[in-house]
DNA sequence: ATGCACCCTGTAGCTGCTACAGGGTCAAGA
DNA sequence: TCTTGACCCTGTAGCAGCTACAGGGTGCAT
């Protein structure tokens, strides 16, 4: 009657294997069994499934998901928590893209003194070889 | 008469144990071992592993550095191959970006339609439960 | 009876470290 | 000489979030 699990897996564009992952780490609750061991999943489990999914599509962790999941059990909880666990990933993720764009322009700056040749003279090796440039982190702060 | 490896560490901020880990992948050669089998680096074990940490910062992966180690070492080589690896490196690096730039979006969007209240009517709840979304990428191509 | 697609459990691997446990070494001080 | 304490050694397990086996069982069609 319910899915089996490569049915599950299908519908929420996940592996088998990230099924049963989700299973044993408590994010998905456990599914009834057939008489022949197979899980068997309910609608309920495809919800949860999917928002799971998106959820991790969107980058929030596991911690994250446990906790969306426990709100979403509970409708009448304010809604702040939701609110605070999302602004915190974004956080997160503006962190990491400023990052990014850092290293973007550091690697620029480096690739774009490469005048070609041979490694000998090459600024992308000099750069990483570099002493003064080692420590900017320490030195500066 | 060598660096011990505490001072190696120290000198590079680097932890002791991300030392002998790099050794025991490989990535800094082998120290010499003094009577009481403390490691003994060299200068050349100093530069080594300054350019493998300027490297991790750049945010280059352990095996594009043991490809741009090797390159270093032989300096008639074309430069080509360091640009090749850098580059690609950027275009990661890029990538990365374009993602997470979209999330932030996405993110921004979910958490901008949050208007409080309860869990119960909550958009990033709603937003992450919502099945048309569940699979956009699949629906969509 | 046989083949095949699927399911099961358990465990090891991926990256780049980090953090122990359980010991040994070495220089300084009492 | 003994002891303290900072350092060093090896080996192994853990982090996140899966992924990929090995070695077996189930279920349906032929």
């Amino acid at each position: 009657m319910g899915l089996k699990i490569g049915e599950l897996a299908k519908a929420t564009g996940t592996k088998v294997e990230t099924v049963r992952y989700y299973e044993r780490i408590g994010l998905l609750p456990q599914a009834e069994r057939t008489s022949g061991n197979y899980r068997s999943y309910t609608p309920a489990h495809l919800d949860h499934l999917n928002f799971i999914r998106h959820a991790r599509r969107l980058g929030f962790d596991i911690a994250d998901i446990r906790s969306l999941l426990d709100l979403a059990d509970q409708p009448e909880r304010d809604c702040a928590d939701a609110d605070r666990i999302a602004s915190g990933h974004l956080r997160a993720v503006e962190d990491k893209i400023a990052r990014l764009v850092l290293l973007r322009e550091e690697l620029n700056r480096m690739i774009g003194q490469c005048r070609g040749g041979s490694v000998g003279n090459c600024r992308i090796i000099e750069t990483l070889a570099d002493h003064s440039l080692c420590r900017s982190d320490h030195a500066g702060g």
